[in-house]
DNA sequence: CAACCGTGGGC
DNA sequence: TGCCCAAGGTT
């Protein structure tokens, strides 16, 4: 038997046939069958699912794009909406400069462009919160456009397919010209979500299942005998550690204090209880004199909570006071109202710790 | 270009 | 259990 060392090109056709057969259904997404009754993407779904996407897992998205299209079915609701409604609406899914900068792109979209998306990529990347990945994205699955689709699922893909040995972030320009390559004229919108899926079902980071793949008689990584080597990364930083404490404080009727962050930076524009500063660790005392009034404040534990470049360390504070104090840039709320509010996941966790039954779900 | 910016799930 | 990672964008 002859063997050879040289591969075929890789080639769209048998991953559009892969999608064809094996493509995921998701709420946001016009599946070839459905495409096949006539049904077209409407640009908004595509948009706001692809916002929600970046950097965030299909399962944690699914809830919240179904809440926001029941509450805000098309562009025009969702630019004339209360910012504190969208932030409320989209705590808990992170990254919250997305959702100012969602709220922004619905307001231009709707002001400036008659409640209509741009149809090209220039267009669409010229719009709050839209960069080279999700311009693309929604151009080809929205519009049809030829447009060179690459996010992580992608790179992953394309490294292996090539072997590309260069490390990620300095790669990808080699990358995004091999996935122009690859982009077919005919089906460019399946072709970027057939790769995405593959990369998601098939070319994943640990044990990808190449006896699978539409590409694996074409896959340098996979002649390679070593797929898992790519894409090559730069090493990570260490995460630092910082400290702070929170205060919490309820007045008899069962209302909690609460602030609002300043619109940029860390969790910018949401709710929190009010806090100390959070810096690197300063030896011990988490100066209760920050609290907001003075109190007898009650330490009741700490929080840990990981951010994606550091560690916070919360120490917590309580206090029950007969009733309401007039307090600078806060106000009250009913505990029974905090589940409606703009708050983090670390501000639900530090409440949690004073009070315990605040959120239905809360965990110990 | 590198730092900043959340969260939850999987192994 | 700690680490890695997920449909990135902005500054």
């Amino acid at each position: 038997m002859m063997t050879s060392t040289t591969l075929d090109a890789p080639a769209a056709k048998p991953l559009l046939s892969w999608y064809d057969r094996h493509h995921r259904d998701l709420p946001w997404r016009v599946s070839p069958p459905m495409a096949a009754r006539g049904i077209k993407a409407d640009p908004y779904h595509v948009w706001l699912s692809e916002v929600m996407l970046q950097q965030t897992t299909v399962p944690a998205v699914k809830p919240y794009f179904a809440n926001f299209l029941a509450r805000w079915p098309t562009v025009r609701d969702l630019a004339d909406a209360p910012s504190e409604d969208v932030m409320a609406a989209w705590a808990g899914l992170g990254y919250y400069a997305r959702a100012r900068n969602l709220k922004k792109c619905a307001e231009a979209v709707a002001g400036e462009h008659d409640g209509v998306f741009p149809d090209s990529e220039d267009g669409l990347k010229s719009l709050p919160g839209i960069g080279d990945y999700t311009a693309a994205a929604v151009a080809a699955i929205a519009f049809n456009r030829q447009a060179a689709v690459m996010d992580g699922n992608v790179e992953r893909v394309i490294s292996r397919l090539y072997a590309i040995a260069t490390p990620l972030p300095a790669a990808k320009p080699l990358m995004k010209q091999k996935v122009a390559l690859l982009t077919p004229k005919d089906r460019p919108g399946d072709f970027a979500q057939a790769m995405m899926d593959l990369g998601a079902t098939i070319c994943t980071p640990k044990r990808p299942a190449c006896s699978l793949c539409p590409f694996n008689g074409s896959c340098e990584a996979l002649r390679l005998h070593d797929p898992e080597r790519f894409p090559v990364k730069a090493a990570k930083k260490e995460k630092p550690i910082r400290q702070g404490a929170a205060f919490i404080a309820v007045t008899a009727d069962g209302d909690v204090l609460l602030r609002r962050r300043i619109e940029s930076g860390l969790l910018g524009g949401m709710t929190e209880v009010p806090t100390t500063g959070w810096t690197a660790r300063q030896d011990g005392e988490t100066s209760a004199n920050a609290a907001p009034f003075l109190a007898a404040w009650e330490p009741c534990g700490a929080v840990t909570h990981v951010f994606t470049h550091f560690e916070l360390r919360l120490s917590i504070y309580r206090v029950a006071i007969p009733s309401r104090i007039q307090v600078d840039n806060g106000w009250w709320e009913p505990v029974t109202n905090l589940e409606s509010q703009a708050l983090p996941t670390v501000m639900k966790k530090a409440i949690t710790a004073a009070i315990p039954l605040a959120f239905k779900h809360a965990k110990d």
